[in-house]
DNA sequence: GAGGCGATTGGCT
DNA sequence: GCCAATCGCCTCG
């Protein structure tokens, strides 16, 4: 393995940390899957007492993942189409990976996207799975093995917070984590309102 | 068991 | 900006 342009690795325990702490920490962390993505730019926080998160009403076949331990991913679909992706975090939590700039495996994803747009790649929950490949058949797997693979975080990054997108409860809790000034998030960024 | 809704997206008015 | 697509889960009866 060369060592100059290698990023290295997450450290341990790196996901046993609260939801809104592990939400901020990823951005900037480069997430790909058999060697498909790119930077993490745009996360949310659901967190175990949190009225929009899917456990909010206890553990159920779909949400599962949920309830087990912090580092392992909480796949599930959304209105019946679309993949979205969750890393777990301590406690009953999940951080919902919103946006990548593309970063690795372009053709892939444009192929699997059917779109050469770089931009709208992976810029949303459910066009980041598409273009990845994720699908359930990731649901519980451990992130800290094949075919994930995440590394980065050694650089600072400025972040912005707002309100969460799509959600009809608890609208207000501003737990969706921008990296500043970046062009790949799925929606405008927040008004800046976080450091 | 039936009906409604969703952590979304793409296409059309 | 509005709405359909499409299916698992929730709520109610």
């Amino acid at each position: 393995m060369s060592s100059a342009a290698r990023r290295p690795q997450l450290p341990a325990g790196f996901f046993d940390k609260d939801v809104e702490t592990v939400a901020r920490a990823l951005i900037g962390i480069t997430l790909l899957i058999d060697g498909v993505g790119g930077i993490i730019v745009e996360t949310e926080a659901y967190d175990e007492d949190d009225p929009a998160s899917h456990s909010f009403r206890g553990p159920t076949a779909r949400n599962a993942s949920m309830f087990g331990p912090p580092g392992h991913a909480y796949v599930y679909r959304s209105h019946g189409i679309h993949w979205c992706l969750n890393f777990v975090s301590r406690a009953v939590s999940g951080v919902l990976i919103r946006a990548l700039e593309p970063t690795a495996g372009l053709d892939a994803m444009a192929s699997r996207r059917a779109t050469g747009e770089i931009r709208r790649l992976s810029a949303g929950p459910g066009r980041l799975c598409q273009a990845l490949g994720i699908d359930k058949r990731l649901d519980g797997r451990s992130l800290a093995q094949p075919p994930f693979e995440l590394s980065g975080g050694d650089q600072t990054v400025r972040i912005t917070a707002g309100p969460r997108i799509g959600i009809s409860r608890a609208i207000d809790t501003p737990w969706r984590f921008c990296l500043e000034g970046s062009r790949f998030l799925s929606r405008p960024a927040p008004r800046m309102s976080d450091g």
